[in-house]
DNA sequence: CATAGCATGTAAATTGTTACATGATTCA
DNA sequence: TGAATCATGTAACAATTTACATGCTATG
């Protein structure tokens, strides 16, 4: 039940309707957590009928009818009670890193070219999570927006997520390097 | 179908027993992959069913019997499909991760106290990291190990995890020192 | 003599993924 | 006119987690 909570530190910043919260939760963007638009109705269905969160429906014009959703008093207790559990651990768990544990033994070609399509994607999350920082902390540097900001949770966890696919990407970049030349090295003239 | 692959590229490192394949992927040293014993215990099944990897009794005096396993041929064959395969992209799920993004509306001590936590833990993982990547290259330098080793696999991914490990405790004691110094402005006296 | 380690599993419950389904509007 | 965006789901399947289960040996 981890999603549950993700998807109600979500609602904290407003009312969100599934498909944009689908958005925020999407593999492009998602800097705490990563879930499928699938899930998440299944989830605002199963939060409201807890009473964790309520909607409303918005009609518009041109677009189709959607639902608007906020957590009610249930909901910001049931997160209080979750924040105070103990933290689950976190774990690696990457297809990619798989490949490279069997890279002596297979077509380094292939991976390498993976690697390359890794490190692009998370250069350009690296833009992405800039830009998602500059928008949040406005005018003010970070040392002031951290010490006076009003809603900083976002601002943390994108730090979190940057960082990480900062570290994706050098570790992508040194990865290529290494197999590259050891490639050139075995199959050389 | 992941798991199958990590335990194949585990595997090519010599034979190993169930148990000791669960050491390999237990939350205190999974650099590449996390697995629990039972699920474990199922994909090996699994796999030799299948004839990607085979067994073999070892009877021991003192201890219960094992049974280790190795690749076969098919094993190593389904290893170079899976690598050349597209990757899965990677994403971000943390329970903590969660919980920060929450900040703003819970109670700031435990969170605090989760953070330190996981600080603590990840400098563990990065002094352990730090240890295996020395006992892999021995006597070398980290330049000539990659390009001369003959397994370099186990220590491209011990890498990515270090570099994992080592952002995890920097971004939680910043997060910490952050949210320390707003707890104190806000509950001063 | 209790705890930790060795060694292997089964069964049930929960979560997550993949595939399918619909229907209108805007933009190139 | 075809693709992308808005908007919401259902159903089947695969993977993971949690709980349960056993039994022997070494160590403090």
């Amino acid at each position: 039940m981890a999603l549950r909570h993700a998807v109600l530190a979500a609602l904290l910043d407003g009312e969100f309707s599934g498909y944009q919260l689908a958005k925020a939760f999407d593999l492009g963007v998602a800097n705490y957590w990563y879930a499928q638009p699938q899930q998440l109705y299944a989830e605002l269905t199963r939060l409201e009928k807890d009473g964790l969160i309520a909607g409303r429906e918005v009609v518009q014009a041109t677009r189709p009818t959607k639902r608007l959703f906020h957590v009610t008093d249930a909901g910001l207790e049931e997160l209080e009670e979750f924040t105070a559990a103990a933290a689950k651990p976190s774990f690696i768990r990457d297809d990619l890193l798989v490949k490279v544990q069997a890279a002596d033994h297979v077509d380094l070609g292939a991976l390498i070219a993976q690697l390359g399509e890794r490190a692009a994607v998370a250069a350009a999350k690296v833009e992405l999570f800039g830009t998602l920082l500059r928008g949040m902390r406005g005018e003010r540097t970070e040392e002031e927006f951290l010490r006076q900001g009003d809603r900083i949770g976002p601002y943390l966890t994108c730090m979190r997520g940057l960082a990480f696919e900062q570290g994706n990407r050098d570790w992508c970049e040194r990865t290529i390097a290494v197999l590259t030349s050891r490639q050139q090295a075995h199959a050389p003239n």
